[in-house]
DNA sequence: CGGCGTAATGCAAGTCGTTTGCAAAACTGG
DNA sequence: CCAGTTTTGCAAACGACTTGCATTACGCCG
């Protein structure tokens, strides 16, 4: 029996809101208590994990050994800046082409993928 | 005045042998303790990080949060089974052309990548 | 409306891998 | 052989993630 729960609420409105893709638990946390609702990190923890396990959230890698999320939907992959930090997104189309070529040359059945570029953006650079 | 370092020696040895892409520091603790020479986990620690800084390792980002390396050499990215852990190598080209593609659709510039797909390797498909 | 059973929460403590501080040991060049 | 580094080991600190447990809050059923 599905019970309302505030916190698991409050932190997928907050992933889905907005343009963010590098979502800590710590940032999370933190939105939603500047959002003016109390709610205890490990509380967080558990909704972040509830809702990746629904497939409502997804798991992003940026290689900071960190656990980040976004709000699923379009898959695309990531490029951030090493000067100022800033994640844009990418159009998945990236990769299409070469998954296939990546199978054909490997013999591996690819399931899925984790692309980050790290790069200058157009204001560092 | 750089001075022998056992620990750093048998670390790099480890690293350059064998065809190992997903090295993690415990991992290295644990081989080069296994080919005969006593090391302490801190110093193994150390002697990864001074060599990643020399260029000699380089830093293989998995997805899981841990850091793990593999020898420098011909740059190359993974792909590692889903079901029984294999780590194969591939050819980077695959990503040669996307490049360009990226800098020209969001203005940053480019400077690297980590690129991580996952799949089923032949023996688990 | 008054229990019941289960889900959600907070708090505190635990884990795990990574880092550091510090003093002892090992070299090297002079 | 001495002075001045480097390397090591050991133990403790850390940061981020996880869990255990008791409490609270619902939703449902009678």
């Amino acid at each position: 029996m599905a019970r309302p729960s505030h916190v698991r609420d409050s932190v997928r409105h907050v992933l889905e809101e907005g343009e963010r893709h590098d979502w800590s638990i710590e940032d999370l946390h933190a939105a939603v208590i500047a959002g003016g609702r109390a709610a205890d990190f490990s509380s967080v923890f558990r909704a972040v994990m509830r809702l990746e396990g629904d497939g409502t959230i997804r798991r992003v890698n940026l290689g900071d050994g960190r656990l980040r999320f976004e709000a699923s939907g379009l898959h695309h992959d990531h490029i951030r800046c090493e000067s100022c930090g800033a994640v844009a997104s990418l159009p998945e189309c990236v990769l299409q082409r070469a998954e296939s070529r990546v199978e054909q040359g490997t013999g591996f059945a690819i399931t899925g993928h984790r692309l980050m570029f790290s790069g200058l953006c157009p204001n560092c650079r």
